[in-house]
Formats: C-alpha cells, sequence, structure tokens
DNA sequence: CCTGACCTAACGAACGTTCGTTATATTGCA
DNA sequence: TGCAATATAACGAACGTTCGTTAGGTCAGG
C-alpha cells in the first residue's frame, strides 16, 4: 500500500462494474451498448477500454466477482458448529438476502454465461457448480446425521437452490411482504417441509 | 375448406417462430439478427417482414403462443375430480415435461418480456400471473380440504413453482437422470414435502 | 518527464427496416 | 369456361443508425 489514506469511495473501476452490472441487469446485455455505460459513468466510450480489453472482459469481470462472493460469504455457513437445521436456515436467508442485493451482477452472470468466451463461461460454471455440489453435500451429512429426511439429497439439492434463486424473479420492494419475511417464510418451509428437518429438534 | 388434403406439415409462419425460438434461446434475443432467422428458415431477411411488422412483433407472437399453451395444457389438471395429492403430482409432472419440451419458448418469453411494448408486455404478464394465481389457489382449497399442510399458501405456490421451473436449468438429456425419473422426483418432494401432502391417502 | 486517465475522430461491420419489383396462385365475374 | 383482378410470397438493394473497437492526441500529478 503506497498510499497513505484508506479510500472509502468507490474506484471509478468498481463504479463501471457495478453501472454496467444494472444496466445489464435492466435492459440485457446485447441491449447495452458501451457508449450507454460511459455515458452513465460519465466519460467517453473509448475511455472505457482502459479499464478493459473488451465489452465481453467486462461482462467476465461482473462474473468473476460476484460468483466469488457467494462462494466466500455463504458457504462458510454451512461448516458452522450448530445443528443442521440451524445451518440450513441461516444459509437460506443469506442466500436470499445477498442474492437480492446483487441481483444486478448475478441475474446478468446467470443469463450471460453464453456471452463468454468459451474458457471463462467454463470457469464461472465451474464456480457455480462447485456451490451446487456443497450444498448437496451438506444435505447429505445431513440426512447421514438424522437431521433432514429426503430420499436423493442430490435432487432436494437443487430444488432447494432452484427454490430459493426464484424469489428475485417476483419479489418486489414495495410488495406487502418483506424481503426478511419471505426469506425467513422460505427458510422455514425450505428446511422442515423440503429437508424434513426435525420439527425444531 | 377448399383443399382436399389435410396438411400435416408445419405452415411457413410456424417454422419461422419455432425455429426463431430457437435461435433467440441459444443466443439471446439481442444476439440474434433477422438476417439470421431468414437464413435458418431458408429465405431473405425482407421477406419475414410479409408474416411480421417488426422483430418484437416476432417475439410476441411467441411469447403468446406458449403462455396460452401453458394455461390450456396445464391448468385444467387442477381441476380433475381426483384427490388433492393426484392433481398436484400430474400438474408438476405435466409443467416440467411442457416446460423443457418448450423450452426455447417459454425461456425466451421469460428472459425477454422487457423487449416487448408495454402494452404487450403487460399482456403477457398477466397470462403469467394467471397461471400463478391459479395454482396458489389450488394449494389454498387443498389446505382448507386437509389434503396439504401449509401454513402460507401463497408463499408455498410460488416456491413450488420457482421449484420446478428451475429443471430446464440444469437438466441435461445425455445426463444420469431421465426427465421423467426428475418430474417424478420433484413431484414426490413437491407434493409430499414441500406442500406436506398426507401420506399417499 | 513520464505515465495514467481521458479525450476526439474515425473505422468497418452489422443492425432493423423499407422499397420497388416479380413470379405464382387464387378468386370474381362476364 | 376464360380472363382480368387481386393476393401471396418472395426477391435484391439500399436506407440511416448503431455497434464494438482502435489510433492518436492532450494534460495534470507525482
Amino acid at each position: 500500500m503506497s498510499s497513505s489514506v484508506e479510500q472509502t469511495e468507490a474506484s471509478r473501476l468498481e463504479v463501471i462494474l457495478d453501472q454496467a452490472a444494472w444496466l445489464f441487469y435492466e435492459r440485457g446485455y446485447g441491449a447495452v451498448g458501451m457508449r450507454t455505460i460511459a455515458e452513465v459513468v460519465g466519460v467517453r466510450a473509448s475511455s472505457l477500454y482502459h479499464y478493459f480489453d473488451s465489452k465481453t472482459d467486462l461482462l467476465y469481470q461482473i462474473s468473476l466477482g460476484v460468483t466469488r462472493d457467494f462462494i466466500d460469504q455463504l458457504l462458510p455457513i454451512l461448516e458452522d458448529p450448530i445443528p443442521y437445521p440451524e445451518r440450513a436456515t441461516s444459509f437460506i436467508r443469506g442466500h436470499i438476502e445477498l442474492r437480492w442485493h446483487r441481483r444486478h451482477w448475478i441475474s446478468t452472470t446467470l443469463q450471460e454465461l453464453r456471452s463468454l468466451e468459451t474458457e471463462r463461461s467454463e470457469e464461472i460454471a465451474g464456480y457455480l457448480r462447485t456451490y451446487q455440489r456443497t450444498v448437496q453435500d451438506f444435505i447429505a451429512q445431513g440426512v447421514a446425521a438424522g437431521a433432514f429426511q429426503v430420499g436423493d439429497p442430490w435432487l432436494a439439492g437443487v430444488a432447494l437452490l432452484d427454490m430459493i434463486n426464484g424469489v428475485n424473479g417476483w419479489y418486489r420492494p414495495q410488495g406487502s411482504r418483506s424481503l426478511n419475511q419471505i426469506a425467513e417464510g422460505y427458510a422455514q418451509l425450505g428446511v422442515y417441509q423440503l429437508l424434513g428437518a426435525t420439527q425444531r429438534l
């Protein structure tokens, strides 16, 4: 660190990534041009190439950033030394909240994986598989420990993830349910119904 | 009918819609040009305007067609005079299979609603809401009849739909599970775990 | 004085769409 | 029945615009 002051404000690179993610989220990757991104940031289109090699490079940095954040912030919860149902509850709540908070990054990533070069899309897909497999392994462990009751941990894992991933599709802040309420309701549904956890044990 | 023979082969209009849906599904609406669609069909781009007013009009016809098909083919199952768990099981299986069979139409519709003009996107969104509300009402009826056990039928409805909608995201025909097996597994998971149906009653 | 950050200007390609035209069917009417 | 009128389905060329990207220049701060 050569600078003597900690920078609390976001760097220009971070601003570009976040604004671009919003635009991609709202209009679609293909429908947003470099000129539009530049205009929102307050710069000319050509200046964006000071930070990125190409438009797909910009998309790649968004995808890589958010995918790593999910893994780093949520998977550790599954290792906590607390009962399985509580681990699952905490994970579901965290996943729903992080996913909403970063919906512009994660939705862009999932919808536009195909727009990345093969090698890079494989890398991101690998991270996503790691995330899924860890959840499935956790459920299998819970079943082995007698905490969950499902016949097929693999299927229950994808079902649980699909379920909590769907929230962003219909949740709206001005709706009658708060995100906290939804996260809580889904945690109960997921853990005590879908995973068949022993009631409140 | 002036013709003496029934035409079993698809009309050119239907071919265009289906091929366009495939292209949109695989590359995204914004990344597919009219020239590409025309080339796949075997005509020139300008000829497409004999069938559609515009590119968004083409998208609209895809969205309208598949949305109505879902409502017409699946919602009647929820009215069948059979026990609630069997109705739910049949519905889930049908939904998963129809959704996979028409994945290029339905995924395009859901991902590109924003690309339609406001009025038309509202129309499609209305059909989708009708579908969701009917499922939620069915669950509420099942709860009232003592067949299902969930605290919040509205939440259980979106959870169930999100869960079964997610299958297309990871199912691959060459995988170890057949679509039939997945549909069956999800039906059991959905009805007897998520909805808490009385076991095999 | 060098370098990072930004600029203006421009490139070729692709975009959705419109145009005038042309064969080929189909239909209405004498 | 025969012919004119209309409809259908397609063509190739071109429109103006926007796309992602690049080349080269300016300029302030360390």
